[in-house]
DNA sequence: TATGAAACACACTGAGT
DNA sequence: ACTCAGTGTGTTTCATA
């Protein structure tokens, strides 16, 4: 289900456009985007449950502000592992509820993690835990020039 | 609007509830989550507009497989400016679509960017516009161990 | 694949507690 | 702040082109 770039559904307009209306409000009812393309509303139906089934859309998500939650910093940490740290980390990083986000990359540093938490001295206990399996470089985040937004869509 | 932990909004338990059932499902509809939390369809609207205005519920996201809109390589990469340098990495990072998000962090790199690309030889292309300004250190994600997921709600 | 009609469910409003 | 009840839409299924 997996999909690359030569998926048929994205050469036709009109899903195009409903992955447009889509990404502007995820909860847009059918009767509207039918409204919006020129179709039927079940046809519409139909062509979001393709998508849906054919993995390219994902899903949909609520986004919360984290500070709401109690976690207003957020951070980047990079973690190099000790030999044979490495599938510890990984573990940890799933079992830790502040990492939002952990990925394993190239590079001097085997994982970027995305952390949140409740304030800035909290970051040791975090740290604290992976530098049980290696070493780690931590980037607080500051500001954010450009937040999380979609890929172009085809045309 | 912005909010801390500290808001009224999420001492209350059907709150949070329903902040959860919209998590499992952004597009769960009122009277749905009405019945699941054993509420009236209006009581619940109400609630959940309040959380939406108070910044709490931030918005509802339409996610989209990248390799499917043709970008199946994803690289952190952190950029480093040259003296003064500073704002047009920034302004850059906003012009490139391929930059799905930015941040300013802490550090000996001054910005930590998450770009997509259609193939790995497409790399150049993107550091090429920010080697004009400083300098870049690229990651690429091998595989993520944690796909992006939600921080823990509050009890 | 698409449409149109029909049955059903939902969203929204206003009045009342 | 919640419920209840009424109205207008929306959703979904099915038959059909």
């Amino acid at each position: 289900m997996p999909i690359g770039l030569q998926s048929e559904l994205l050469r036709d307009r009109r899903n195009v456009e409903l992955l447009s209306l889509l990404r502007d409000d995820p909860r847009m009812g059918t009767a509207e985007l039918a409204r919006r393309v020129g179709m039927s509303a079940p046809a519409v139906r139909e062509r979001v449950m393709r998508l849906e089934e054919a993995g390219i859309i994902v899903g949909y998500r609520l986004e919360l502000n984290p500070a709401a939650l109690g976690y207003p910093v957020c951070a980047y940490v990079r973690v190099r592992p000790a030999p044979g740290q490495l599938p510890k980390v990984a573990e940890l990083a799933r079992r830790l509820p502040q990492v939002v986000e952990c990925h394993r990359v190239t590079g001097d540093d085997c994982f970027v993690l995305k952390i949140h938490l409740p304030a800035l001295d909290r970051l040791d206990e975090v740290l604290d835990q992976f530098l049980a399996h290696g070493q780690t470089t931590t980037s607080i985040v500051q500001s954010t020039p450009v937040p999380l937004r979609g890929l172009p869509l085809p045309d």
